[in-house]
DNA sequence: TTTATGGCTGTCA
DNA sequence: ATGACAGCCATAA
């Protein structure tokens, strides 16, 4: 094995609970990528998750277009960005409505888990 | 090892 | 509304 003592395998523990919460995002809601951190258990790691999301395969089944930006946004991807509109037309045929400024309204939208 | 990004975000001006 | 900044930390070079 390639790793050694320490922090135990925590890229993979991390990576885990992150597609663990956002499996759970119900069709026709969205989360942002802060609140799938939090509930991931790691507060603050907004970016973690933009990163594991970013290394998903395309053939993966996780729901990750339905996590997008604090503002409501579909966040730019740093390659060509054709993910972005499929991210849109995926949300957009489970009736989610985006508003001016290419916004999705949280405060109609935000998926609110109960516990 | 060090440095530079990167599917982010809350705070403050 | 917009923009600068600072945290956070995995990856790539």
């Amino acid at each position: 094995m390639t790793r050694r003592a320490g922090p135990p395998a925590r890229r993979t523990d991390t990576h885990r609970r992150i597609y663990s919460v956002v499996s759970r995002i119900p069709r026709g809601r969205v989360a942002t990528y802060g609140q799938v951190a939090r509930l991931a258990g790691m507060p603050g790691q907004a970016r973690l998750v933009g990163y594991a999301l970013a290394i998903l395969p395309d053939q993966s089944r996780l729901p990750w277009h339905r996590v997008v930006n604090a503002k409501g946004e579909i966040s730019a991807r740093s390659d060509g960005g054709h993910m972005e509109v499929i991210q849109r037309l995926l949300l957009q045929r489970e009736r989610v409505r985006f508003g001016p400024h290419d916004r999705i309204r949280l405060a109609v939208y935000r998926w609110r888990p109960r516990s």
